[in-house]
RNA sequence: CAGGGUGUAGCUCAAGGGUAGAGCACUCGAUUUAGGAUCGAGUGGUUGAGGGUUCGAAUCCCUCCUCCCUUGCCA
């Protein structure tokens, strides 16, 4: 069956060879049988429970090192432990293969993206292979072959039908010497990361997803979502950024048109001294029309970008206009409009009100022009004649005063009373916003899917057809000069409108990759199907039970896949609101980093430790800095490759190296002795079962009776073993597993030979060994199995249970203190009556000892625990 | 300044009121021509600091400190 003859293991006492595990012909071996039974492939069946386990899939950057598979591993554990307690298990893996890397290797060496993609997959497919992950591998896919993208594409006209999808002008971080669009992270210093150049806000049409309208239900479920990290759910909702407030309108001095304004603190309003729009409000770009220090003010402010991070760090600056906007609770009182670079064309209504003493920024404005501080609201404790704003805003609890109407009410009261008061005078009206903005999914890349459009000049935009999707990338394409090669492509882009016929043009910007990971893990259900999937399927798989990944997608990727599974339940494909039921995020792999005395990054096979236990360089030994353990990263160079570690100890040594040392959601420690450790282990299990110091009987034999007190405590330990790393295995405790089954090993090494029945407790353990390993080091569990003489595979057998009457020992050690001191311990029967405990106790010599014959005030007993003896 | 996490042996982590443990590292011994591997024994702790509750605190409470992460600073 297996290609070699089985040979049924008796074991020989006394051999003296030292076998040493081979790990590079077991891992092989075993890779190879799974493989051809086609072990990991699965279907949908009615008849058992499903588990669907996915890791967040990668982005084919070239090759993967440890520091990438600590997910997978994990991923791993769940899967086959999952499957071995009679699951049927989804575990599926491909790629996110479209972005920018492509194209910048294809600048940089001439490669077109496709091959550098369909290369570097080829490279980590074969990488994970040999990690052994039960992956099925029939279900692979690639989000840039045009068999993925085509469904995309279908969807977004769908998207597009409903509503979801919609095209308006947006701003964007322009360079204008690459003539492209950059990405915030791309934006350095406000500059472009390639070309140096100060980059520009530029306004450009961009297609978007209307994930607003799923608002209120995407920040309602999060509740719902109780097998997701507390952090993840939190930042989320706070991404979301629900605000109660109200909308309402300043007229202007002089002028027929008012600003409106929106505001959570409406409360506040008699602390009013300014009224602000974003530079690119219409009311700025008005004015800036014939006011030329005021264009050149609004020309400086999109000089800083798009990020949001770059505008909280910047000073506030203001421009004044000149207009005076009206009070809406008086006439008589008039406020200056500025333009004010901290506020936001796309937040709210673009404009806002300013009152310094309620917030720290109006407050830092207020300061800068020497704008009236008018505190409004009196803290719990404060008094109202001596309390004074200094340089920090009240954003605190308390009651309103200075405030006419409002006076002496408290904040929450105020606020209502507020809008009331505005719906009165018919300026204004309560109003729910949310942070959380319509999801822009232009890229003026080429490496993405195409967006299936066509721009008529007659008809507008016109849908591609259903029957001629997909839109095909074209392949021959150049990146000798700057902007969107789609958009040079002497052809491609020119086509008939299919609407009326005339010549049209295409659509040239393509998806953000953000959409294809929105909606991969549905397409695993049923991943060669001709639609986008099969119902069934996805009714059957779906939700993910455990979706495993890094913590940096905690807001964009997660949030984005649930509001595509709304929008596509909206559409008819699926009819479910939450795509991953339960999520994990695993910590980092880190490693030290070392450099070179001119600063530059060193390898770590590039250092060594000198006989002095100093750090020199391999080469030239050179004095090394050793910098602190961080996330390995190839630009540090502080990353372990995974071929050195596998050629050298093989998959099994990473994968329980990577499990053992920190707990899942910890970062993690990669070091070379560690790794050298479990190697040691896995040698030590190994001849634990190929060399035993008792004879093992065969399979099946009875249990010999009467077992030696050592042997049964041997048995004991092995079933509270079995039930302790069940239980870890449940809860995500995969370093305490490991720890419980290192000592289930040293145990059973230390199984006298001569006990009664240690050879059949040692087959036990043994058994146990091989099966709680296997999850975590399939290969050598599978090796050990055969050597057991199973000839079934253990990857098909069942999970072990611990038999319920072995968790328990018969006779306990009780702690004996004096004064809550330890003197002594107390061999004595489970539950023994409590006097007979208290008898036994103070007759023992060193309590004797330790009271000095004074008698006892006091005797607490906790049963088979302790006895603590005051005196 | 905020919110969350963390602190236990040289290192990575257990123990969540009841005997402070494991793995790695280290020391010594055995084995070996030697090294490595292996086996055996051992060193190593005021549980970040201080105070409180208790018969008993790593564990519960209060104060302070360290390092890490998320950022809040979106009206």
């Amino acid at each position: 069956m297996f290609g070699a003859p089985l040979r049924a293991h008796t074991g020989e006492p006394g051999r003296k060879s030292m076998s040493r595990y081979n790990v590079r012909e077991n891992e092989d071996r075993w890779r190879a049988v799974w493989a051809e039974r086609r072990t990991f492939a699965v279907t949908e069946d009615p008849a058992k429970p499903k588990y669907y386990v996915l890791e967040m899939f990668p982005y084919p950057s070239g090759r993967l090192h440890v520091g990438h598979v600590r997910n997978y591993t994990m991923g791993d554990v769940l899967a086959r432990y999952k499957r071995a307690r009679g699951f049927n298990v989804l575990h599926p893996m491909g790629w996110d293969a479209f972005g920018l890397p492509a194209e910048n290797a294809a600048i940089a060496s001439k490669v077109h993206p496709a091959a550098w993609t369909y290369d570097n997959i080829a490279v980590m497919r074969e990488q994970l292979r040999r990690m052994g992950i039960a992956y099925d591998w029939d279900r692979e896919i690639a989000t840039c072959h045009p068999e993925y993208y085509r469904h995309e594409q279908k969807m977004f006209l769908d998207f597009l039908e409903a509503g979801l999808a919609y095209r308006r002008e947006s701003w964007v971080n322009w360079d204008p010497v690459e003539n492209t669009v950059l990405a915030n992270e791309q934006v350095i210093d406000g500059k472009g990361w390639r070309s140096g150049a100060p980059v520009e806000r530029r306004r450009l049409s961009q297609w978007f997803f209307r994930i607003t309208e799923f608002a209120d239900d995407l920040l309602d479920a999060i509740k719902r979502l109780d097998r997701w990290p507390e952090r993840v759910r939190l930042m989320q909702e706070n991404w979301i950024g629900r605000s109660e407030g109200a909308r309402f309108r300043f007229r202007l001095a002089g002028r027929p048109d008012d600003i409106e304004v929106y505001s959570t603190r409406p409360d506040t309003l008699f602390g009013a001294s300014f009224v602000a729009v974003s530079p690119n409000h219409p009311l700025a770009e008005e004015l800036a029309r014939d006011n030329p220090a005021l264009a050149a003010f609004v020309q400086e402010c999109s000089r800083l970008g798009t990020s949001e991070a770059v505008i909280e760090a910047a000073e506030k600056l203001g421009f004044d206009t000149g207009l005076k906007a009206v009070h809406p609770f008086d006439p008589d009182w008039q406020v200056p409009v500025y333009v004010a670079n901290f506020v936001l064309m796309e937040y709210g209504t673009g404009a806002i009100f300013g009152c310094p003493s309620g917030d720290q920024r109006d407050l830092d404005f207020a300061r800068k022009y020497d704008l009236p501080v008018i505190p409004v609201v009196l803290p719990p404790e404060g008094d109202a004649a001596t309390f004074a704003i200094g340089e920090e805003a009240y954003t605190g609890d308390g009651t309103l005063y200075n405030s006419r109407f409002l006076d002496g009410l408290p904040v929450e009261t105020a606020k209502r009373r507020a809008i009331e008061e505005l719906e009165r005078l018919g300026a204004g009206a309560g109003e729910v916003q949310f942070r959380l903005r319509d999801w822009g999914v232009s890229r003026q890349r080429y490496w993405g899917c195409p967006i299936p459009v066509i721009h008529c000049t007659d008809c507008g935009i016109v849908p591609v057809p259903e029957s001629d999707l997909p839109v095909r990338l074209p392949d021959d394409v150049t990146f000798d000069r700057p902007g969107n090669p789609l958009d040079h492509h002497p052809t491609w882009k020119h086509v008939a409108c299919p609407s009326c016929g005339k010549p049209a043009r295409r659509e040239t910007d393509t998806f953000d990759t953000f959409v294809e990971s929105s909606w991969y893990f549905l397409r695993f259900c049923s991943a060669r199907d001709s639609g986008a999937f099969d119902r069934k399927a996805v009714d059957y798989w779906m939700p993910v039970d455990q979706y495993i990944g890094g913590v940096e997608h905690a807001v964009l990727h997660l949030l984005y896949s649930r509001f595509f599974m709304r929008a596509l339940s909206r559409c008819g494909y699926v009819d479910m609101g939450e795509p991953f039921a339960g999520l994990f995020t695993q910590g980092m792999v880190c490693h030290e980093t070392y450099r070179d005395p001119e600063g530059g990054w060193l390898f770590p096979e590039e250092v060594r430790r000198s006989d002095g236990g100093a750090v020199v360089t391999v080469e030239g030994g050179r004095p090394v800095t050793v910098g602190r353990s961080e996330k390995m990263s190839k630009s540090r160079k502080n990353v372990v490759g995974l071929e050195a570690i596998v050629e050298g100890y093989g998959a099994d040594t990473a994968r329980l190296f990577l499990l053992s040392d920190s707990p899942p959601e910890r970062d993690l420690e990669w070091t070379d002795g560690g790794a050298e450790g479990v190697w040691r282990f896995i040698n030590r299990v190994w001849r634990l079962v190929t060399e035993p110091e008792t004879a093992l009987p065969p399979v099946g034999a009875p249990r010999p009776d009467p077992l030696d007190p050592a042997a049964d405590a041997a048995l004991r330990l092995v079933h509270k073993t079995i039930q302790a790393v069940t239980e870890d295995l449940e809860g995500f405790r995969f370093n305490k597993a490991v720890a419980r089954i290192r000592e289930l090993v040293n145990g059973l090494a230390d199984l006298p030979a001569s006990a009664a029945g240690a050879g059949w407790v040692l087959r036990q353990g043994c058994e146990a060994a091989a099966q709680l390993l296997a999850p975590m080091t399939p290969h050598l569990a599978e090796a050990l199995w055969q050597e057991l003489g199973r000839d079934t595979l253990l990857v098909d057998t069942a999970w072990p249970e611990a038999d319920a009457a072995l968790l328990v020992d018969d006779v306990v050690t009780l702690a004996v203190q004096v004064n809550g001191k330890l003197r002594a311990t107390l061999d004595i029967a489970r539950d023994s009556a409590r006097d007979v405990v208290e008898a036994a106790a103070l007759t023992l010599p060193a309590v004797i000892r330790a009271t000095e014959g004074k008698p006892a005030r006091k005797v607490v007993v906790v049963p088979n625990r302790i006895v603590n003896v005051v005196v």
